[in-house]
DNA sequence: CGGGTCGTTGATGAGTTTCAATGATGGTGG
DNA sequence: CCACCATCATTGAAACTCATCAACGACCCG
């Protein structure tokens, strides 16, 4: 059975108050449930969608994390974000039905399924809906400005530093340590991200922990002081 | 007069296919016009908005162009993107009110001005209004993925040549020459945009030219076959 | 115990930035 | 009307960052 639906329940999700479910009351929640679905939790490396897939459903994260990715002409992927539980995925498909890019599971992780042609029509009825997945919209643009505030024209050094504080800062609204994490990509995603090498990537991580800004041990990173870290931007 | 109302009229506005105003029918696009107003033209580099404005207002390009920025941390400009007549500026302020960035004239230009307070109940009531909002929100989110395509980890020389094809692809939606047009941002901008110097940009520039793919003069560019070009990359 | 993936580290060279000088253009005021 | 200034673009030379190539070690899983 591919897509079984599992146990829904927006109103005891940790994650609602980020998500779409925000605002609403208990009545227009149910509403919403009954529209959501969840599919079997993926295995790393395994796609949710990929590129010019048709797209029949939004998607949030619910656990684990995932990688965004676009081929371009000459079949070179570039890793365009990288996505954490709450955030919307799949927002480019609302102009042609189209996903434009790949999403692919970083670890075992898992997604509700929101079907647009249900969306739509249930976010006309629920004024509170509409408002709030605009708002995650924007979010989502307010983002995208940000990390072009991230990968502008910095030195690689800076890049790194900035990734770091990016993830500790997202990993810090969603209740976790803003200093204490595990990376869920190997650097050369992190190095597609940033547009470096991933020898770079990871010469630069030594750095900061030379520096004494961070420890380093594979895919764990602790952040010593955000202050010290900010400042050595 | 602060914002002076000009003549407003989508249904002859032949951008409207691309806008706000696809496919609604005659007494819905009157509808759409009673909320939109047309500030005065802006002058080269005068700002439409600026980072932390509070927003009142979406903007639909209605003749110019415009250039939007952020500034990071540390003060430093980033150009975001190039906005061509037709497309909408402001959606990152559907998140908390604020703008998130700058936007600034390149030439005279000139934008339709959508109240937030009155486009999103209008949206409500015309379901055809809220599908094409949603399409156009869509459309940015694809192009992003397509940016990053453009900007991620390439040689100057191909970052270049993609840009010259992106304007090129986008002119030609517009209905414009392919292969002819001005640019109206300086090299600078273009290399803010691209994440090069503004020499490397210069220099380029004059490569493609040595190489017969283009010509430039200042600001006017020729694309001698946009087949070459592309396959130069 | 192999074999694969992943991360680190070193040496080298290419591509890009930076600094600097010059030329073209357009607007302004004498 | 022309000189002057500011802005923008081009070009050169030098310095440096970063990518590439390569080797090695750690780890995990079959």
């Amino acid at each position: 059975m591919e897509s079984k639906t599992h146990q829904v329940e927006c109103h005891n999700c940790r994650l609602a108050n980020g998500c779409l479910a925000k605002g609403l009351d208990g009545d227009e929640i149910k509403q919403l449930e009954t529209i959501i679905s969840h599919k079997r939790p993926l295995k790393p490396s395994e796609f949710l969608y990929r590129q010019d897939d048709q797209a029949q459903s939004l998607f949030v994260v619910k656990s684990g994390s995932f990688r965004s990715t676009v081929l371009d002409a000459e079949g070179i992927e570039h890793t365009v974000d990288f996505h954490l539980p709450g955030e919307l995925i799949g927002l480019e498909a609302l102009q042609k039905g189209l996903f434009r890019g790949s999403v692919e599971a970083l670890e075992t992780a898992s997604v509700c399924e929101l079907p647009l042609a249900q969306l739509s029509p249930l976010s006309s009825k629920i004024p509170g809906l509409q408002s709030q997945l605009l708002h995650i919209i924007g979010s989502q643009f307010a983002a995208q400005h940000d990390r072009a505030a991230l990968l502008g024209n910095h030195p690689a050094s800076e890049k790194t530093a900035r990734f770091l504080l990016m993830l500790s800062h997202r990993y810090s609204n969603l209740g976790y340590s803003s200093t204490e994490f595990n990376l869920s990509m190997p650097r050369y995603h992190i190095a597609s991200f940033l547009c470096l090498s991933l020898e770079t990537v990871s010469r630069q991580l030594g750095r900061l922990k030379e520096k004494g800004l961070i420890s380093v041990q594979k895919r764990g990173i602790h952040i010593n002081s955000l202050e010290s870290l900010k400042s050595s931007i």
